[in-house]
RNA sequence: GCCCCGGUAGCUUAGCCCGGUAUAGCGGCGGCCUUGUAAGCCGCAGGCCGCGGGUUCGAAUCCCGCCCGGGGCUCCA
């Protein structure tokens, strides 16, 4: 049985024809309903009373729902193609209308086996429009992906996990001295993801010329104009290469992929409706959300055996897409177009997921640590059954320890989701939103699905665990997490800044009149041969307007160039993180600076070395 | 989809209630100033007031429709 439901404002039909043999007196006159529920019914093939009944009841709830009780039951094959007999079709059809009036519904019909003009007006709000199958097998909600009937179920029990090993209910642990779980926990319980002001980072995105919207594209896809690229490119640079040391073999993979693929089918029903669709002749393919299809399907291809295990495959997606909801996106903080780095470990046992997983755990704090991202900016939370809990504790207890403060838990009784393990660092922002960073899952089911096997000791092939790891998040979000740092930085009366490695002028030079800006070109030069990039503000301006612009743009060292510091070599170095002005030498200046690079990646400047030539991105 | 708010120069914005084709700052351009640590001075250019229609002698302003953006709600086929 299937039910198209609409919730009108009017409906008008008029039977114009007799359409088959089993047809229903009628009048031949136009009927009109006001403000009523359009059912439009089509009787199948083996239904029953039982699904008359579940039919009947769906629909109290839904009448319940929009707070209405008008009914039009309306006769309408057209929504399958295995109709029941028209005259049994008939007989469940008057069994469902009596049913429905038994209920308490105002039931209106029109007849069977016409041919009826139809006129209608549907209401504009989102119930209004809803689709039912109903089977006897199932006798249950069709067109509903499996992830997301089980979503509906799961029944979460929130606890705090102290790194102590104490599970606390979430309603008696005392968050004092706990501010931003507490704002993690609230966040998280509610579900809610809609966001009710304008983060402080939209507009230093904007005014630091890092990110914008981009009109010409789809919601949630940002450009990136100099001096953010190069941020951006530092960020995913120093991530690939932390997982690279930890001992990722990095690769790349295509960006789409067949929706007809049968491994990807069920995966792909998790987020039912989130992704783009690209049309190509025949065939649709859609754009990965995530790295692990690439993956994973490479993964089916190698010949592995136990001895390589672990095996680590990295790989940084650009993009992966997420049609997320468009009330969702603002700014950096949640995109459909996003940078991921993705790590997989292919793990022979749980014993042994469970040893990766700490060293994972461990790369995505130093990874944050590294960005600018100490563990007072995020929260944790983690996720596992019960069962995993009960027979993990000391594992589960380690990973908060090492993280050295109370973990927000959410535990299933039941597993729903292809892991049983699942934890997150949450960067909590200005306006109390949480959003997660670093993630790692321990997933027991894909590499049956994806058909990935080792090869054990006895020859045997063998499934491994896969932990899923993205060990500092999506590096747009970083960079939303950096800038909402900043801003929180200047609200509490500090000067917001980037971490020295990532500002895209390391030290700026401010020739006190054009004498001097050759002197400056020169030390620039010098500059960038120790890997610290310069550049100078030869604009025709006054030395005070071009500390403030410098001070405005954040740039950590600046340096007003004179006649004292050709003839000296000793330099007034304006330092933005202590607010002073320090007398450095060159090699004290380069000393200084170096130490905050040490470790990190390095990249030209690709803007014009002169501010005279450089134009704005806005 | 519905509700609320908005759309004026490259950017930020005044004017709108109470109709008379528009205000300022930044930025850009030109000139003066050759400058010592958070905005030097003078001048110039730049606007189909989101789009379409209506009312009116006359619309940025009032009315209707639409488009786009932000937020809320809801659905997450």
């Amino acid at each position: 049985m299937k039910l198209l439901i609409y919730h009108t404002d009017f409906v008008e039909y008029e039977p114009v024809e007799r359409e088959g043999r089993v047809v229903e007196e009628t009048e031949m006159t136009r009927k009109r309903f006001e403000d009523i529920v359009l059912i439009l019914t089509t009787i199948e093939e083996g239904d029953d009373d039982t699904v008359v009944d579940k039919a009947v009841g769906e629909l109290k709830e839904y009448l319940a729902r929009i707070g209405s009780k008008r009914v039009l039951i309306y006769p309408y094959a057209h929504l399958s193609n295995k109709l029941a007999a028209p005259e049994k079709a008939l007989e469940t059809l008057r069994l469902f209308r009596e049913k429905c009036k038994v209920e308490g519904m105002e039931v209106y019909t029109s007849p069977f086996g016409w041919t009826k003009a139809l006129l209608l007006s549907v209401k504009g709000h989102p119930l209004a429009e809803q689709f039912r199958s109903i089977t006897p097998e199932t006798a249950g909600a069709g067109y509903i992906p499996k992830a997301l009937v089980m979503e509906e179920r799961i029944k979460s029990y929130w606890y705090v996990l102290t790194p102590t090993g104490e599970l606390v209910p979430v309603e008696s642990f005392d968050f004092s001295g706990n501010d931003g779980l507490k704002a993690l926990a609230t966040y998280e319980m509610a579900k809610s993801r809609a966001v009710s002001q304008m983060p402080p980072h939209v507009d230093l995105m904007k005014r630091l010329e890092i990110a914008d919207y981009e009109p010409g594209s789809d919601l949630g896809n940002m450009r990136w104009p100099a001096k953010g690229k190069l941020i951006k490119s530092l960020i995913e640079q120093y991530v690939t290469e932390k997982v690279i040391e930890y001992g990722g073999m990095e690769i790349e993979t295509p960006i789409m992929y067949d929706l007809k693929h049968p491994c990807l089918e069920s995966y792909l029903n998790r987020f039912p409706a989130r992704q783009y669709i690209v049309k190509s002749d025949e065939r649709e393919f859609f754009l990965r959300f995530a790295a692990c299809f690439g993956q994973f399907l490479m993964a089916h291809d190698m010949q592995i055996s136990y001895k390589q295990l672990p095996v680590r495959l990295y790989e940084l997606t650009r993009y992966s897409f997420r049609r997320e909801k468009s009330g969702e996106l603002v700014g950096l903080k949640r995109l459909r177009a996003f940078t991921m780095p993705d790590v997989h470990a292919l793990c022979a046992d749980v014993q042994q997921a469970k040893e990766e997983a700490l060293r994972r755990f461990d790369l995505s704090i130093e990874v944050l640590e590294g960005i600018g991202l100490a563990k007072d900016d995020y929260e944790m939370a983690i996720r596992f059954t019960r069962d995993f809990y009960e027979s993990n504790k000391e594992f589960v207890t380690d990973l908060v320890k090492r993280f050295g403060k109370p973990a927000l838990v959410e535990m299933w009784d039941e597993r729903f989701f292809y892991f049983i393990l699942k934890w997150e660092f949450n960067f909590i922002d200005n306006l109390r939103k949480a959003s997660a960073l670093s993630t790692d899952q321990i997933d027991v089911e894909n590499a049956e699905r994806y058909g990935i096997t080792y090869v054990d000791q006895s020859g045997n092939k063998r499934y491994p665990i896969i932990l899923h790891c993205s060990p500092s998040g999506a590096i747009e979000r970083v960079v939303y997490a950096l800038l909402e740092k900043a801003y929180k930085v200047y609200k509490e009366g500090g000067k917001p800044m980037l971490p020295v490695w990532l500002s895209p002028t390391q030290v700026r030079l401010i020739p006190i009149s054009d004498r001097f800006t050759e002197d400056c070109i020169l030390l620039s030069e010098r500059l960038e041969r120790e890997r610290i990039r310069a550049d100078v503000d030869d604009r025709l301006e006054t030395v005070e307007k071009k500390v403030r612009d410098a001070e405005t743009e954040w740039v950590p060292y600046t340096i007003v160039f004179g006649k004292k510091e050709k003839e000296s070599n000793l330099f007034s170095v304006r330092e933005r993180a202590s607010n002073s002005i320090r007398q450095m030498t060159f090699e004290e200046l380069v000393e200084e600076v170096s130490s905050k690079n040490a470790g990190k990646p390095y990249r030209m400047l690709s803007l014009p070395k002169l501010l005279s030539q450089r134009p704005s991105f806005r």
